[in-house]
DNA sequence: GGACGAACGAGGGGCTCTCA
DNA sequence: TGAGAGCCCCTCGTTCGTCC
């Protein structure tokens, strides 16, 4: 009896030591438990923070949004016409003139640019008539024709000319600059073949557009008169040009000047005479050209 | 009065078609 | 292939009306 109780005994501690260790594993469970819910907790908290940020910017970007819609629908009305002064605007005046230059019709003009205006998805809130177009041909011409004749009244001119050659056609141009260097573009003509002759057939062409211009006041003769220095580059053309257009000048000088059969020999050669200039730089260009390719060589070697 | 639009006609240049 | 006719389009000029 005395062995079975103490057995007994035995078998109840050992529970007791169970329990107690099971309790003991339990507490650190719950601990754990409870730190995994804390560490949950801060995510969550982290993660709500996350979302008003951005929810905060998504309403940003959708107010940004109307702003940028309102603001492209508003600037959809293109300002061609300035309605305080009744007039078209300046830009317009210069995009008109253009579209004439390559040969727009004056009654389509209008309808070129609204047409143009609609590929842009914007809407001209007037476009110029026929009338107004060729009014606007008109204060072009009055434009060119006070040029032209400003330009008759300066002197001692050089003449700029330089000839090249783009998809089988010659062309030549024309420019020259007064004393206060500003520059005055002459004439861009194409040319049947670049001889020295047809270079001032060409110039002499441009000479008489201004004196038509100028309702026959021989102004490209003045402006002809007024060119004392030529400058071009070294091509064998152009060197004959200045010669041959030194003996024109001579020729429309005795019928510009007045009196000039009254002049000296020694008045008439200075009036005659011409500077001719000319430009080294294509001589620079292909010094660097070559240049550079030698030095390419070099490289190859070092 | 200034700026613009509509309408018209004259003249010229370019393109197309026909014919020899 | 070249010349001529016809057509179309554009430029230029003019007049008159409208709007601000």
């Amino acid at each position: 009896m005395k062995r079975q109780i103490e057995r007994m005994e035995r078998e109840l501690k050992e529970k007791e030591n169970v329990i107690q260790f099971m309790n003991t594993e339990q507490k650190i469970k719950d601990t754990d438990f409870s730190k995994s819910m804390h560490v949950a907790k801060e995510k969550l908290g982290k993660l709500e923070e996350s979302v008003n940020t951005l929810k905060a910017k998504n309403k940003d970007l959708e107010e940004e949004n109307d702003y940028v819609r309102n603001l492209i629908q508003d600037n959809n009305l293109l300002e061609l016409y300035d309605e305080t002064s009744n007039q078209f605007t300046a830009d317009t005046i210069e995009c008109v003139m253009n579209l004439q230059n390559n040969n727009i019709s004056a009654s389509k003009i209008g309808e070129v640019i609204r047409t143009v205006c609609s590929l842009c998805k914007r809407q001209p809130n007037r476009v110029p008539s026929a009338t107004t177009v060729n009014r606007i041909s008109d204060m072009k011409l009055s434009i060119a024709t006070k040029q032209v004749e400003d330009l008759s009244k300066k002197s001692n001119l050089t003449l700029y000319s330089d000839e090249t050659s783009k998809f089988g056609k010659s062309f030549e141009v024309f420019a020259v600059t007064d004393e206060d260097k500003n520059s005055y573009l002459l004439g861009l003509r194409e040319m049947n073949c670049k001889s020295s002759e047809t270079v001032l057939e060409t110039f002499k062409d441009i000479l008489q557009d201004f004196n038509d211009l100028c309702d026959g006041n021989d102004v490209g003769f003045k402006v002809l008169t007024a060119i004392k220095n030529t400058m071009s580059d070294r091509a064998s053309t152009e060197k004959k040009f200045q010669n041959l257009l030194e003996n024109y000048r001579t020729t429309i000088l005795t019928k510009i000047i007045d009196g000039w059969p009254m002049l000296t020999e020694e008045e008439r050669a200075a009036s005659s005479r011409m500077n001719n200039f000319f430009c080294s730089c294509i001589f620079l260009v292909n010094f660097a050209t070559v240049c550079g390719e030698g030095l390419k060589n070099l490289n190859r070697y070092i």
